[in-house]
DNA sequence: ATATTAATACCGACCGGTCGGTCAATTATA
DNA sequence: TATAATTGACCGACCGGTCGGTATTAATAT
């Protein structure tokens, strides 16, 4: 009655690998929907089965690369309590093992970045649902601020102004690491980030 | 022997300000030449006498645009010798006047990085030269830094690391700006961003 | 002054190529 | 055999860039 090689949702994860691998390769533009389906090893109409265009198969492509992280995140903050060791992991993993991990995949999120931008004033936006992104990190580190400030380890600052620019300055030098990886030691840069951070808002 | 309605500079002026227009308005890759040429009132065709192709409209577009900010910064850097009122001054021009003056031509930038990223490993990639505009920002703030230093105003950090993570969180402070604009008060969020910058980099 | 010639600016119809998406035909499954 | 899954040839829209022709101006000739 449903014959199919392999489950349905596995085809689908399998066509997002495939993506996955071709756009962080090529970028969003110049990925052919046929590149995808050889890399796939399919033929092109069968990721219409699965995706209703290639707009669709990008924007799930990122989701699905962006929960490697949040898995990692959750993981390692259920491991602590201490505000301080928080921000150090939240750098930590979204800058340095993030990146290691698969940094040539990377440029996908500015592709991401580009086209949500890009897509802001069409019908395509929920797809490339930007905002709904920031608002989770930014939220997630606004709690720690929080958390810190109520126990007295932080001095009393704008959580959220603090909160975006810590965003904001690993969103930077992900950026500048993409261009030219050898300028600086990610994970040197990020120590210093992390250093100067805690110096400006831990209380003495 | 030279009949020309407008001088052939000026001519060339304008279409940048069309481009200008459109591109920041639709992004690169929904631009047309068509658009361009009819925003600037001229036919297709003419653009071709100015320009060789949509890439260097493109790139020639965005460095027209840069160049605001340039003078406005070297004029303002040429009144002061303080390190702090320096910094002060890149972090006020570079993120707060920039965005208030033209706010929504800043998209162009993303673009510009999409577009740069994505032209690394093609032959266009000197139209894009993002590296060359990064170290030009970050060897001045790293002059800066170390003019700090030698007078002891500033601890002895690393400088280097330290001027890319404060390009790196302008620009992602830009990005989530732009994504929503009511999200922070830019000049708020500037203030604050510099205030915990220099506590944590001023020797106490 | 006017006609003629020359040089250049300007234009937009057109071309070649590209690519996302469709669908009739084919193949695999039960 | 019936049904579901897969495929890739095909379609039509799109677009960057070209090129032959026209318009405009200036220089020169008469």
């Amino acid at each position: 009655m449903t014959p199919r090689v392999v489950d349905k949702d596995t085809k689908k994860q399998e066509i997002l690998l495939a993506a996955l691998e071709v756009f962080s390769r090529k970028g969003f533009a110049k990925t052919k929907m046929i590149d995808v389906a050889e890399t796939a090893g399919i033929g092109k109409g069968t990721i219409y089965e699965y995706f209703r265009s290639k707009e669709q198969v990008f924007a799930e492509t990122f989701h699905f690369f962006m929960q490697k992280s949040e898995l990692l995140l959750q993981d390692a903050f259920s491991k602590t309590d201490d505000p301080v060791e928080k921000l150090r992991i939240f750098i930590e993993i979204g800058l340095v093992q993030l990146l290691e991990d698969s940094g040539e995949f990377m440029s996908i999120t500015m592709d991401f970045w580009a086209e949500g931008i890009r897509a802001k004033s069409t019908k395509i936006m929920d797809l490339f649902n930007l905002k709904e992104l920031y608002d989770h990190y930014r939220t997630l580190i606004n709690d720690v601020l929080q958390e810190g400030i109520q126990s007295g380890v932080f001095k009393p600052i704008n959580t959220l102004n603090t909160a975006s620019a810590i965003i904001a300055a690993m969103d930077g030098l992900m950026l500048q690491w993409i261009l030219d990886p050898t300028l600086f030691d990610l994970k040197e840069v990020a120590e210093d980030f992390t250093t100067g951070l805690l110096n400006g808002i831990k209380r003495l």
